[in-house]
DNA sequence: CAGAAAAAAATTTGATCATATTCTGGCCAT
DNA sequence: ATGGCCAGAATATGATCAAATTTTTTTCTG
């Protein structure tokens, strides 16, 4: 709605069109997925409908949603909070991530050609100078966003949609991960994909995605063993 | 032993504390994943208040909720309907159910007592006066329970979580395909799951698991091929 | 004059909000 | 501690506005 007189700047038609109970969905996925919300953090509908200045039937409909889709967590009574990972939770991602973003990765090798193999690492350059300057949400968005890219051309919508409820369900930890240890200790494997793509090894594309997931998650269920 | 018995007359007072946003959530989930509603069919916002009883907002975020489970879809404009599933969507289905139900199976096999299969041996055995009698609906409903009542021994909520999207999903199609075929040549592999679980093999619960996945799988894919 | 394409009105449906009602959890008195 | 009040938050409704579809009217061409 405040973006609707701001078209002179060539805001985007699609956003501006878009429903306020789309566009309320779309900002607070996108502060769940980037770790903006802590883990236990409440969520209220009426502070929801203040700090966005929209009504609540629309923060409604996208804290439903987001409840869908594991991204928040409706306690019991009327509450609503981000939610806590146990290590439970952790081991059931790491083998669910693994099975499915494994065969994205898989899929996508054999779609991909040389052009999208470069916007990839393009990416991945963008990503390690984030790392380099300690951007914990640049590093955030920029890992999410190689993977979402990846992900794209295996055309295999179904599976993409599985695996980004996952990422959904751990944006909040990982933030934390990083929070405590900084982007410095965050190994990827990010430049084996990359390697394993060229050569059109799908395998290897599919075996070096496994490794970057483990490694993330592992060090994710180490920091909430610590707590 | 048996904690359910607490609220046992209390199904219905749960039923009726349960807000009316939850109960229409419920209603439709029901029968989408029975097939009640047939696919491409449009769903109204304001047909639903009047054939439910209830105001828009409950409606509104049950549907809401619904479309992110993957059960409904927006089309685009402001419509929503029953999806109409197409051969990649099966082929993806058919990937993600292998991976992640054989798991949920093969992690109820390590749990499960005698007492928890003579359980799901008797829900097989009302399924099957069901497949006799050919009620179709009956027959959904208790082959989504039987695998419900299996996978709840996996202890395992977030893959129970993604297994039960995937069954939304492709509900209103089997039923399609039922009413084409009839119950009659709808086979499984209950008994040998049963028989697996019996003996103890977890990996044979879980290929047993694979193989009835497929044969219902690869029977909606024909029939979808023929349209 | 008939028929089809285009334009306009009417109807249906969706989106949003303001308001009334119900429920939860804390607080205070006993 | 226990039990009833009270503030605040969530739930639910109906009214209102906007968008899209359908129907009707108009217009143009053969």
């Amino acid at each position: 709605m405040d973006l609707i007189k701001n078209k002179a700047s060539g805001a985007d038609v699609a956003a501006q069109k878009a429903p306020a109970h789309e566009q309320v969905y779309r900002t607070l996925r996108s502060q769940i997925l980037f770790g903006e919300l802590v883990p236990g953090q409440p969520v209220t509908i009426q502070g929801l409908t203040e700090s966005l200045g929209v009504g609540m039937t629309p923060v409604r409909e996208a804290i439903r949603r987001l409840i869908s889709d594991g991204a928040l967590i409706f306690q019991g009574n009327r509450r609503v909070s981000v939610p806590l990972l146990t290590a439970a939770d952790v081991e059931q991602m790491i083998f669910a991530r693994n099975a499915v973003e494994s065969e994205l990765s898989r899929r996508a090798a054999h779609r991909m050609t040389t052009a999208d193999i470069d916007q990839l690492e393009q990416i991945d350059q963008r990503l390690d100078r984030m790392i380099a300057d300690g951007d914990v949400s640049g590093y955030l968005r920029l890992n999410h966003a190689f993977h979402e890219k990846l992900y794209d051309h295996a055309n295999a919508p179904i599976l993409k949609d599985l695996a980004e409820r996952l990422w959904l369900r751990f944006g909040p930890s990982l933030r934390v991960v990083c929070g405590r240890f900084g982007t410095q200790s965050l190994p990827d494997r990010h430049k084996d994909i990359i390697g394993a793509l060229r050569a059109g090894d799908a395998e290897k594309v599919a075996k070096a995605t496994t490794q970057d997931i483990e490694q993330g998650m592992e060090l994710m269920a180490e920091a909430l063993a610590e707590d």
